[in-house]
DNA sequence: ATCAACTCTA
DNA sequence: TAGAGTTGAT
């Protein structure tokens, strides 16, 4: 028997919506500890973590630990149909085949029940090593969804360099070049929009542009983002999810080919 | 010669607005009455019927009984070209094969005016008689239009049940299923967000999504709904519009076979 | 593939 | 408050 109710269901509605168009099918894990998924994307080059814990919950019963295989997009479909100030509950009965999410108006007037297939997903859960990154800059997470969005208008790939002053976003395309510098600023008003640089050593990685926008969906879960980087390791963009957890995704750089696009 | 000035043009905006998807060519029938319109879809499957009393014009001349036929889009692509606080007159002489649209800005600074062929239409002008309603349902306008909306991202069909409890939306699609049960609610701050429930006898009938999602287009012509129901006979899903009449959508229920999608 | 609705930004 | 872009539905 699974029950989790969930007070702030725009939360799980905003984590859907961040997620399903990267991965089309993944399993749910449950446990004492929380509510998890991971899963590559449908490409097999980015990967996603999520971290709900149990505590985050107003109600968290998982008698044991379960998989439950969804597709995201079904998901999501299904928690759009919750208004965003409803409470959510995720029910599954032992060895059952459907979950149900039950949407419950603030008051409590409307009750919404919405039952979905579950399914076999062979998962293939990868343990992901703690590491230790060159660099980690924290910076508001409208401003990183921007930059992003503003450099695909230009190229497909954006440079990510970090050095003691800042970082600096660049693309290159057909029709120009583009470089946002984003200075290390700790002296403003609200925390959430300072720019924060670790650095223990440079470093500069090249990353698809496509995979960052589609990361960047997670920006209405956090004021501010992390981007963990480090020579030869996947990048880690995180958006924390308050009293919560997090969603972390993960996106190796692109071998840097000079001329990949010049080539005859 | 027929002259209707409606001070209030949005009104006449919005009731477009809310018919021009669902029927294409329509009468308008003017009488010392007031001015109406009945009609069947384009499928012949949903009526619509509206009435606006001549006591809501500011000013209302109609000497003798007429009928413009008119295409919906054509009226609506004009009123569009109307502010929203703008006086709309509509006149016509007699004989004439045109109508005008005259469009008045608040500060009489603009006046416009817009002429449009009529057309002839074969009317099927049906008498609508009077029923008794196994149960009448008024809920807020917008909460039906969303359930509505939201169910149609499931399945095809709804099925409202109504009971002394409250009313029961259910559909079922590929996907899962989904219920929407709204409680009786007459607590509440504001009377246009109470759900009120009449009713005689429980009623479960099963109508196409499709038509219910045309006819909440005519949600901003009024905070509230009401939905009435009896088996063997059309639903009517109505919306007031303040000081002037109505407009009424007609629906016969689905016959259900539970078989349907199962059949070889 | 096209059209309409919603959200977010300027 | 208006426009644009994005997303979803038919």
């Amino acid at each position: 028997m699974l029950e989790l109710r969930l007070v702030q269901g725009s939360l799980l509605k905003k984590v859907m919506e961040s997620i399903k168009d990267l991965v089309n099918d993944a399993n749910f894990d449950c446990s004492a500890t929380g509510f998890s998924l991971q899963a590559m994307d449908s490409s097999h080059v980015a990967l996603v973590a999520l971290l709900l814990r149990s505590e985050g919950f107003e109600h968290y019963r998982c008698d044991r630990n379960i998989s439950m295989g969804m597709n995201l997009n079904n998901m999501a479909k299904m928690l759009k149909c919750a208004g965003n100030d409803d409470i959510i509950t995720l029910k599954a009965d032992d060895g059952s085949d459907t979950v149900t999410f039950m949407f419950e108006s603030p008051t409590q007037d409307k009750i919404a029940d919405f039952e979905m297939k579950l399914m076999d997903i062979d998962s293939e859960h990868l343990g992901i090593p703690e590491a230790e990154y060159h660099a980690i800059v924290r910076m508001p997470s409208s401003e990183f969804s921007r930059i992003c969005k503003d450099l695909s208008s230009i190229g497909d790939t954006v440079v990510i360099s970090v050095t003691k002053e800042g970082v600096r976003f660049s693309t290159r395309g057909d029709i120009g070049t583009a470089n946002v510098v984003c200075r290390q600023n700790t002296t403003v008003d609200k925390p959430e929009e300072a720019t924060i640089i670790e650095m223990n050593e440079p470093v500069s990685l090249t990353f698809a542009l496509r995979y960052m926008n589609s990361f960047t969906k997670a920006t209405p879960l956090s004021n501010t983002v992390t981007i963990s980087l480090s020579s030869e390791l996947p990048v880690v963009v995180e958006y924390k999810i308050a009293e919560m957890g997090y969603i972390r995704f993960y996106l190796a750089p692109k071998i840097e080919e000079d001329d990949e696009e010049t080539k005859p």
